[in-house]
DNA sequence: CCCGCGCTTGCACAGCCGTGCAAACTTTCA
DNA sequence: TGAAAGTTTGCACGGCTGTGCAAGCGCGGG
């Protein structure tokens, strides 16, 4: 095993490699030493050649790329995470990613990550048997530099564990604080308010709130801050509670509020997926015209909430603004363990769901 | 220290790693160096017992699983990538993530993933600068086992990189035929072909496509096919073609087909997205009923074209098919070189977009 | 009592990369 | 021409894991 020129690993791996991929299997990919090899040099030449800011010859370096570009070389991210601290990959946990503001959060997620030289990792928790904690484990086991938490919550214990491993954590309208993460809330409590106060300056009166089962804090934040606004100014509100948080549960609430002798003439609906089954239902099964016979607001934005069907007035989610809130904290890294929140506010949308105001002055005028 | 039954203080530890942890950014990862020191076993030890069918005592065992416990150890998944040849990294390319299709598409496989025990990773190429070519070397430079393309078409050249590199690719509904990879293909052709038949039998006589500008090869075989059968049974069709495939564009779509003096009386659409822009024009803009006064079919089945608003006849995605598919064939690894390829059926789903037979038969029986 | 056998366990190496350090080389200046 | 300064290069190690190999250990059988 003398240093003999015997160690020709790489035997004519180009010509032979370029000519036809097709040798077999070869379920073996290149490593720097293979272009070390082929371009006559050391292996610390070619990782020195794909790091900024080394020091090479310019020789050695176009030596080194050509083989690089003959073999079709990448430089292992894996193997370099080992050694820096970043493994560059990024872990989104979420469940039902293909609701529209899943999807479209997650979009943008992907999109800047990228753009910061980061890469996402899904996570996803649909299945019963895959809890945060075991996403969160799974994030782990990949070294990934941060889990972005779309969907549920962890545990303390497992945040800690997180914490202790060099993970960060980021969690999207969560209402649990944990140490080392950053936490991004939208003003759902004040969106509450103001579509109770827009309900009330078109002259409804008999008001009503649709929403899901689902106890996701945001949810039940705008529910709650629009039922204790009501109670505030004295008024009643209808709630109706249902499954999912889906267009079909939107179809079942609608029926199930139109139905009541006291039929509501304002619904605020949790999400914009439940309004549109609200709205579907009232105008198909009860020929309720819309704003004319009931009002409806929603909340998220999603594309189909601007369709012509439905112009449904709603609360457009800051979606860049938080990925980018999210994907800069990531980036940034390094900022101690103090938590750290940050609150973006999603802004009313009018559009034609809600009645022009009525002559006579609301109340809450 | 004796290894005299030393039953791991998890309390200790933990506020020990906690300390650190804190002391500055903590970074550090727990390794299996770290449990085997607590644990006070060889560091194969611990490899051995997160190694299934390796030969490992019970009480060791118990000992290591203990100690891993109080730290918190996770196997590093990357550092195991590095001997095996399974990195266990799956990566998704797409672009317009936030399209229901899509996003159905990619939460149907990184579920199957998941429960394959691989796990997904994210690569978007919405940004101009993120074409394929790079999203693939960047997949590649993850050690990926696989990448699955659901947006733009590899270059040749680039598929074969990935293949000598050991990356396999699965190709959904692309047209190209690379080596070592399987491609997924749907029934465009005859779907477009049923449909034509479907306007037919329902008495439809001035037929039209509406499409996008987007070359994708499913748009166009779709398009295609429906034009070809038209044409074969000497039929006249008024196609137009618009901007990307989304509900805008069918919005514009829409109206540019039914401002014709000749208007269309039945509409095939290349993507439900274009079809409930379509309707949407169709009837807020025209005053037009559906079916009444025009036939619509979609392709894809989007939740929303189930919605009461709409009610799509259009042809169902075999999402979930598809990806069983592709991850069966990733899971399964290592089947030579030869290019496979499955082909998928789109089934036809009737809703209430296409108006009933009309008493008069249609000229194809 | 001794030998062989099977189970455990530790050593050491491979897999891939980045980087400190020292040696070799090139360039510049006196 | 010689020396000093600067640049480039290779060696070797560290980061983390899996695994072949041989040694250690306990145990049953002759």
């Amino acid at each position: 095993m003398g240093g003999g020129e015997g160690k020709v690993t790489a035997r004519k791996i180009s010509g032979d490699a370029r000519a036809e991929g097709a040798g077999q299997g070869g379920a073996k990919s290149v490593s720097a030493k293979d272009v070390a090899a082929l371009a006559g040099v050391s292996r610390a030449a070619v990782s020195r050649t794909f790091t900024p800011g080394a020091s090479v010859s310019a020789e050695t370096r176009r030596k080194v790329l050509e083989a690089a570009d003959a073999l079709g070389y990448q430089v292992n991210h894996l193997a370099r995470g080992l050694t820096r601290q970043q493994t560059g990959i990024v872990a989104l946990i979420v469940a039902k990613l293909a609701t529209p503001y899943r999807s479209a959060m997650v979009q943008a997620l992907t999109g800047k990550l990228q753009a910061a030289g980061k890469v996402a990792m899904i996570i996803n928790t649909d299945q019963e048997e895959a809890t945060v904690e075991l996403a969160l484990r799974q994030a782990l086991s990949y070294r990934a530099d941060a889990a972005v938490i779309l969907s549920g919550m962890p545990d303390r214990s497992i945040a800690d564990l997180c914490h202790r491993n060099g993970q960060r954590l980021v969690l999207i309208n969560r209402d649990d604080s944990l140490p080392g993460s950053i936490q991004l809330r939208v003003n759902d409590a004040q969106a509450g308010r103001m579509a109770l106060l827009a309900f009330l300056r078109a002259g409804c009166r008999r008001l009503a709130v649709a929403t899901s089962c689902d106890d996701t804090p945001s949810l039940l934040a705008r529910e709650r801050s629009f039922l204790e606004e009501a109670r505030t100014l004295g008024l009643d509100v209808q709630c109706e509670r249902f499954g999912a948080s889906g267009y079909d549960s939107g179809l079942a609430l609608g029926e199930r509020l139109l139905v009541r002798p006291e039929r509501p003439d304002a619904v605020f609906c949790t999400t914009d997926l439940i309004a549109c089954g609200v709205m579907d239902a009232a105008r198909q099964r009860f020929g309720l015209s819309i704003p004319a016979d009931l009002s409806v607001i929603g909340f998220d934005d999603i594309p189909q909430a601007g369709w012509e069907a439905y112009q449904l007035t709603t609360f457009t989610q800051p979606i860049e603004e938080t990925a980018s809130a999210a994907v800069d904290w990531i980036a940034r890294g390094e900022n101690g363990d103090v938590p750290c929140r940050v609150d973006l506010t999603a802004t009313m949308r009018w559009r034609r769901s809600v009645r022009a105001r009525q002559a006579e002055a609301a109340p809450a005028g």
